[in-house]
DNA sequence: AATGAATGAGCATTCATTCAT
DNA sequence: CATGAATGAATGCTCATTCAT
């Protein structure tokens, strides 16, 4: 009564919260199975390996979080309004996978050596492409500051917002909008007070952080 | 049984080294006696253990990076001179202690579990008291945005920092001022242009992002 | 729970050809479900355990086999004819129960150590004794030689034949009435020519090779 | 002060006893460990795996043969001389590895689908060619009969042989070369009296039977 | 008759650790 | 100081078997 793929869906809950706690070698299986209430033995039913686990876990994450990034990224918006959707999404994709972002930060390095895990590597490189692209942009345009060193704002970019899966709770006191918000707030504006009025409160309106306007 | 402390902070290094590549899980021992060209069980003529090793390595670094730290809090600058100076020590010592700071950022939640390693949690509380007293100061002396979310911030800026010790290389291109100052540059004045000639030209002079001018 | 014997029969005989390919101990009661197309719990609606399904593939196999030889026996043949009797006889049963031989081969000795399979120490038992007898008999009678070793020769005999089991394909280009003639042609009068005319020619008379003339 | 290469061989030989007592799949690396008088784990100090050490057993005693074949095959011996040479070198070493050969006889058809096993296979291709050859040469030659079936002569010769390594136990009552030369007159002459004096008494002259002559 | 899901015992293997030499 | 050999607990995984449906 019980159809396959749900009760997979549960296992595999299960296992990301454990592996985000633990770490993905310091999870055993057991451990995953003792939480999900079965015997260790019996996740080999469901899966092949601790590996398939993980693999499944953070593949399915990745093609979630990419359909949102390639919907935000054929948008055509401008630059600014680019990185206020990206970031957006992706608090909305640590709000939905927290558990398999928390993963993807902490053990990605690691896997990404085995043959397996190589779109591990992959989904990283477009990722750097894609920032680079619109900083890039952003500067030739002059929404962006001249004096930017590229790389390491992408690198400032992409750390600040994942990072933030390691301490974020679902269903805390903020949304991931309006963490998103403050965050795009501190990285365009800076936390110092700025001279000119109307940019000291940053991007609020809905139309331009997000393409989906659930 | 006298072990000589140099061959210790040889051993360390090594050690330090490949917990920060692999991961400490992931070490094997006999992958760190092999590194220093010995068998694993010699490694316990130095050590106790495993954990003994992390142990030494982490509390060298969290001592030496609060000696830095309280020079600077000791010092009475202002709020914002206080985070130059505290970002900048930071990116000293990701410099002087890549290893470290990569295994207590990979680590650390994990291992500060154990009663071990109170100190870790201990050194995470002052970090962030001290952090959230700069922010508050700031605020309330118009230093700050006034309308931060200062917890936030604070996560903000931690995380911001201790990640680069993930990517950042010793001998690269960029000397860890450098990258602090650009740092700093995105952080107080945001990556979009001022409206005002000045704040666009981040705080670069030496007197203030550093207390020890060496 | 009236399992059809039909069907048994179909599904040991997918087994028994899995055990003698992979071995028993290699063979997995899923391996056989997945060649019956079924899944591995509804072999157990058939058989009570994986032993079962050894069991009675060997019991099957030896008590046909013993048909054939006991009527062999009583049918008061000479040594000579006796021994030819046998030999087609074993060949014929390595045609009809080609895998239940090549399991009986590999697996007797192992499984004979359990109280289970004692009917296997048993039968190899009366195979000795039938089979020193016949060899007695006809070095007393002058049939065979008077130097052989009796032990040796029987054991030599025993081997020979049915060590065939591991490369005999059923349907090939021999019937096992030919070889069995080829095999005892070497065996009566070895491999190397004889002196007198007609011995070179081995006995392929049908008369004496068999008690069945089918 | 006990070198390595001397506990591996003591260990290997152990092992051996038991895989071919009980079959390689259904022996347990406890067990062998157990009859060794230490742990499991403890195996893995001087092996990779249970796999590698049949590997080494298989591959050290194949090394062995084919040195003794060799010697044999580049004597220029006539073919009976060869074949004599031949078997009675093959019962050598059942005597010498007997454990080794019973696990041969038993695992290489398993173990060769695997890609470390080919020299299994190889091993198996040059002694079936070495075979054919010498038979060929000694019919053509009339040394052998006419009327026989090479292919089948030689799977019929070389399963008497080594299945011989089942039952043999060194240090019984009859010495390798005494079964040796039991078996080749068996072989040669056939079970039967032949009408000629002379053969009737097999080649048991040292300086055919063996090149060693030790 | 057969399925889907689970059990539980056992297995090969890993690894931190110990210790006599 | 370091080695060589071993320990023992734990780990990922396999597999025959059970059983409600």
């Amino acid at each position: 009564m019980t159809p396959s793929p749900e009760r997979r869906r549960e296992l595999l809950s299960t296992a990301a919260e454990v592996f985000a706690a633990q770490g993905y070698n310091a999870t055993t299986v057991r451990r995953i199975a003792d939480e999900a209430g079965m015997l260790a033995g019996s996740l080999y039913y469901h899966f092949d390996s601790k590996e398939s686990m993980v693999d499944e876990i953070l593949s399915t994450f990745l093609n979630e979080l990419w359909a949102g990034y390639d919907e935000v990224l054929a948008a055509g918006l401008g630059p600014r309004e680019t990185v206020e959707a990206l970031v957006t999404e992706s608090f909305r994709e640590i709000d939905r996978h927290r558990a398999a972002v928390a993963i993807y930060q902490k053990e990605s390095q690691h896997l990404a050596t085995q043959p397996r895990f190589r779109y591990l590597s992959e989904s990283q490189g477009r990722f750097e492409r894609a920032w680079l692209g619109v900083l890039e942009r952003g500067v030739a345009e002059g929404v962006f500051r001249a004096d930017l060193d590229i790389r390491l704002a992408y690198r400032f970019l992409r750390d600040t917002v994942w990072v933030a899966a390691s301490w974020y709770r679902p269903g805390g006191l903020h949304s991931p909008e309006e963490i998103a918000r403050q965050y795009l707030s501190m990285v365009l504006d800076g936390i110092t007070p700025r001279g000119d009025t109307d940019t000291s409160r940053p991007d609020t309106r809905h139309d331009t952080t997000t393409v989906r306007p659930s």
